[in-house]
RNA sequence: GGGCGAUUAGCUCAGUUGGUUAGAGCGCACGGUUCACAUCCGUGAGGUCACUGGUUCGAGUCCAGUAUCGCCCA
């Protein structure tokens, strides 16, 4: 069959048409994502920037690629919250790295899912009255591409919803003609390099896909069964007949099976049966006489002691047969009616023919007993069908030298698994592989290309034509016969990384893009996929296809459990993103995101994610509305000038570098729950809290020289443009929507998208620990204020002892400081002895600073200084609490001599420190109580 | 049977080489019409870091074991 090739789309954006644009300066009150990310969706789209080589990017030619192939999703149906993490965790993996200017690809694609697909698709058509087997398998092959093109419509708008900045113009499907040629070269390749084969082997057969699966899509589920005992006669050798009082009981869960039983087994050294050995025993119904044989693999405590041996529908009994050359008749037909026996069970199925067996013996008086036996049988994982093992001829990949190369690239570091812990589940699992079974009996996939001739001999070619003529006997192609079945979907799967790049052929995309970068995924495909792409790119391609392994955990309900569309708790992302909007969505997704561990996920996060975006908003529409008037509203980007700087300008400055600092070490390590939580930190603990705060009056300020105000608008300016930038690759629409609302510099792109991730700023410790000292104080007060239940509207005088090293800096924060303590007039005293102490003052010692703030004239209210009093007291009981925990760290001659002498220092510090608050604190008090007096 | 993970505030979770007042969000209590934001602001309460033992001057963090829950493999 030929696959339709699937063109990348062309109705770009349909998602968001009939949206209502709205002008980027005109910031409205509360943020309606609504009204933003179709717009800024489409902005990037006509802009051209996805692409590593579109006209929009601005990526550095000179860096290193970064590539991440999207591990497609199936074509199976609307993605789920699950997708939704792993699109924004590559999104931002990708968003980053086209910010620091690599040129970045994110490659999409859809999986045509093979089994998967068939599946869902027999369920409709089981829904409709009809089957597979009855349309056939050109009508079921159209019905099929005509269901793989709804939902790949619907997939395709979920991404861009999300915001996924993929080039899709590159979009690929498993099944396009590109992939389609690069499994038949595959496949050649293998063939050739004696690494596929087929041969008959017992495989794990699904009566319900009709197909062989793999042993991993096998789920062992443990199951209350039965174990009957079933009375064997021996034959007598004399006459050749069945000897009515000489049997021998075998045990067994698997009645309907002795139909194909070939012999009985029991345990050499097993003196009970050790006589038997070499005699022949008569199977009922098929009337076969087999030999009793002995074999180690009997275990004696089980059941009898003696089994019954059917090679042809059991692992163990198949080994067993072949060690003792028994003959193995396949009894079951592929829908698991029991076929060919020339009994009259033929045509019935195998758990009808259990039963009608089960009586038969019973009636016979050969059924010796029946017990509950607890067991664990394989199911499909697909269909829940009991699997059923049968001989079947199947094509084979030899992994095991494709497993020794996989698993040196991980043991050598050129293949990192993240979070690293799986690395020992991958070496166990390659270390203990079995052949790959990668024929399936399904129509939706990729035809095996190897051809038959009358005389069995087989013709593999990578040629769409098929061949010539048979390898082996030069007959013409018209009289070979194509291999009817199709490859396991996983073997398109595992060339994904680099059929996506044009493999086989060295295209300009594989030069530049493969290896690729960073494969991200769920850990529970890690052997069904990403073993396989590193086997066979390894031996197809000569290097790893990737250096990264990110495994992301799993989204689970809000009560943990697994979201499954039968417990009815599935979440369709784009139902939160209507409501909640895709960055807020992205940010509470990646908040959560711990490679390896799964995550609860409910509204309330995705709450607290929108509030952060409205928060955001508010903050860049304050900022963008407090530019003073002198600068004008196109004005391009300056630089605060530096000689104009307060200390609140410094100290937001200085953090922004930390922030820069922090947000690129949580990066590096792949942390992005940690990016998520530093960037709300920074931007609402800090900027908005204090920066913004801080800075407000100053801006209001009219006497002020125009050039400090411009400088502290400037600083706002710049941080929240670092701030921004930052946050781009969590909340993309909103950060790029913002940044078209503050001003650029000359060098900056039209957007944000392609603009550059910022560089690490200075940091200035010492104006961060004056400004730190300053919001110390400003807690106190609010802290003593509400402790004495003095109104919060009310201005109280205040007087605060400043050391000198300070004065500066507290000369130019006074008012703020006013402003945001609520204390008016904040006089400034060079001593504590200076400070006015009267009836109902309030004490604060807060770090270096000490203050004192007087209650309204009038309103001395004894209640409220015992609160104060109180609370004074609580400090100072904790404060000696915390001494004396230091004296006796340090009176610990161990502690002196072994701790590093800057932890001891610290300590030292520490106690100097404590020892000081404590002696102001009981100051205060004492001074306090003889006031009162 | 083997392996892995989780166990930290009422709930959901951070806590990267051991360094000393264990953090956040939500929830809770009290208070707020301060001109960006009530999707907000301020203040506060709340934790013997599952348990037992060990290593160490020092353990939420390292080691051994136990318990409960979950996952993977056979």
């Amino acid at each position: 069959m030929v696959p339709r090739p699937v063109r990348p789309l062309d109705e770009r954006g349909v998602l968001f048409s009939g949206v209502e644009a709205t002008a980027m300066t005109d910031l409205p009150k509360a943020y309606t994502p609504r009204d933003v990310e179709g717009r800024i969706y489409e902005r990037w789209l006509a802009a051209d920037v996805f692409a590593p080589d579109g006209a929009g990017s601005t990526a550095d030619p000179d860096l290193p690629p970064f590539t991440i192939i999207q591990p497609p999703p199936n074509v199976t149906g609307s993605l789920h919250l699950g997708h939704a993490q792993r699109t924004a965790v590559e999104d931002l993996m990708v968003r980053h790295a086209r910010m620091r200017g690599h040129p970045a690809l994110f490659l999409p694609g859809l999986d045509h899912a093979s089994i998967a697909a068939q599946f869902v698709l027999d369920g409709i058509l089981a829904r409709e009255g009809a089957s597979r087997q009855s349309l056939g398998r050109e009508v079921y092959l159209e019905r099929m591409r005509e269901f793989v093109d709804a939902t790949r419509t619907v997939i395709l708008g979920q991404q861009r919803r999300v915001g996924a900045s993929a080039d899709w113009e590159r979009l690929r499907f498993t099944m396009d003609d590109e992939s389609a040629r690069a499994v038949r070269v595959a496949f050649e390749r293998l063939y050739q390099d004696g690494l596929a084969y087929r041969t008959e082997a017992l495989v794990n057969w699904c009566p319900g896909c009709r197909t062989s699966v793999s042993e991993l899509e096998v789920v062992p589920t443990p199951e209350t069964g039965s174990l009957w005992s079933v009375r064997y006669h021996l034959i007598d050798e004399a006459t050749g007949l069945p000897d009515p009082g000489a049997t021998v009981t075998v045990a067994t869960t698997r009645p309907e099976t002795i139909l194909g039983d070939t012999a009985v087994a029991v345990h050499p050294d097993d003196d009970r049966y050790r006589s038997l050995v070499g005699r022949r025993v008569r199977i009922p119904f098929v009337k076969r006489d087999v030999p009793v044989i002995a074999d180690d693999v009997v275990e004696r405590e089980f059941g009898t002691g003696a089994v019954k041996i059917t090679p042809a529908h059991d692992p163990d009994d198949h080994a067993t047969g072949r060690r003792h050359g028994l003959a193995a008749p396949t009894i079951l037909a592929d829908d698991a009616t029991v076929a060919g026996t020339g009994t009259a069970y033929d045509g019935l199925d195998r758990y009808v023919a259990r039963r009608r067996i089960v009586a038969d013996l019973a009636e016979l008086g050969d059924l010796a007993g029946e017990q509950p036996h607890e067991m664990v049988i394989g199911r499909c994982q697909r269909s829940n069908d009991i699997i059923e093992p049968r001989l079947k001829t199947q094509w084979f990949v030899r992994t095991e030298p494709l497993a020794a190369r996989a698993l040196d690239a991980t043991r050598s570091r050129r293949v990192r698994i993240l979070p690293e812990r799986f690395e020992k589940t991958w070496e166990h699992w390659l270390t203990t592989i079995r052949d790959w079974n990668v024929s399936r009996q399904l129509w939706w996939g990729h035809r095996i290309p190897a051809w038959y001739c009358p005389d069995g001999h087989v013709t593999v070619t990578a040629d769409e034509a098929g061949p010539r003529a048979c390898d082996v006997c030069e007959r013409p192609a018209d009289q070979l016969v194509q291999d009817a079945d199709i490859f396991d979907t996983w073997f398109s799967s595992g060339l994904w990384p680099f059929s996506t790049l044009g493999w086989p052929e060295e295209t300009p995309d594989y030069r530049r893009f493969y290896p690729t970068s960073v494969m991200e995924t769920g850990y529970d495909i890690i052997f069904f996929w990403v073993a396989r792409m590193v086997m066979l790119g390894i031996h197809l391609t000569g290097e790893e296809p990737f250096h990264t392994v990110y495994l992301s955990g799993l989204i689970r309900d809000p009560d943990g459990q697994k979201m499954s569309k039968t417990k009815g708790n599935v979440v369709d992302p784009l139902g939160v993103m209507d409501e909640a909007g895709a960055d807020a969505l992205r940010f509470a997704l990646i908040h959560g995101a711990t490679p390896g561990q799964d995550q609860r996920f409910g509204p309330v996060k995705l709450e607290n994610a929108r509030h952060f975006a409205n928060k955001l908003w508010n903050a860049t529409r304050f900022v963008a509305g407090a530019r003073p008037s002198t600068i004008a509203a196109d004005a391009e980007r300056r630089l605060p000038d530096a000689a104009k700087l307060g200390p609140a300008e410094q100290w937001l400055r200085s953090r922004a570098a930390a922030t820069v600092e922090a947000v690129d070490a949580a990066m590096a390590n792949h942390a992005f729950g940690e990016v998520t939580r530093l960037l709300y930190d920074a931007i609402w603990s800090e900027y908005c809290d204090w920066g913004v705060e801080l800075t407000k009056i100053r801006l209001a300020d009219e006497s002020l020289d125009p050039d400090e105000r411009e400088a502290t608008w400037w600083t706002l300016v710049e941080v929240l443009d670092t701030y921004l930038r930052l946050l781009h690759p969590v909340m993309p629409f909103v950060t790029e929507a913002l940044w078209a609302a503050i001003p650029h510099r000359a060098t900056d792109p039209e957007l944000l998208i392609v603009a550059r991730w910022p560089g690490v700023g200075e940091r200035v410790e010492a104006i961060e620990s004056a400004v730190e000292s300053f919001l110390e104080l400003i807690r106190g007060i609010r802290n003593a204020r509400s402790e004495a239940r003095l109104e919060p509207a009310t201005w109280l005088a205040a007087e605060v002892v400043v050391p000198t090293t300070l004065g500066p800096e507290f000369e130019v924060l006074r008012p703020a400081i006013e402003r945001l303590a609520r204390a008016r007039p904040l006089e400034r005293r060079l001593t504590r002895e200076a400070l006015t102490v009267g009836e109902g003052t309030l004490a604060i010692i807060a770090g270096d600073l000490e203050a004192v703030v007087q209650p309204p004239v009038g309103s001395a209210d004894p209640a409220a200084a015992e609160l104060d009093r109180a609370r004074m007291e609580r400090d100072l009981a904790e404060a000696e609490a915390w001494l004396i925990q230091a004296r006796e760290r340090l009176a610990n001659e161990a502690f002196v001599s072994k701790a590093p002498p800057a932890v001891v220092a610290g300590a030292r510090d520490r106690e100097a420190e404590l020892v000081d608050q404590v002696e102001r604190l009981r100051d205060r008090l004492a001074h306090q109580r003889s006031t009162e007096r």
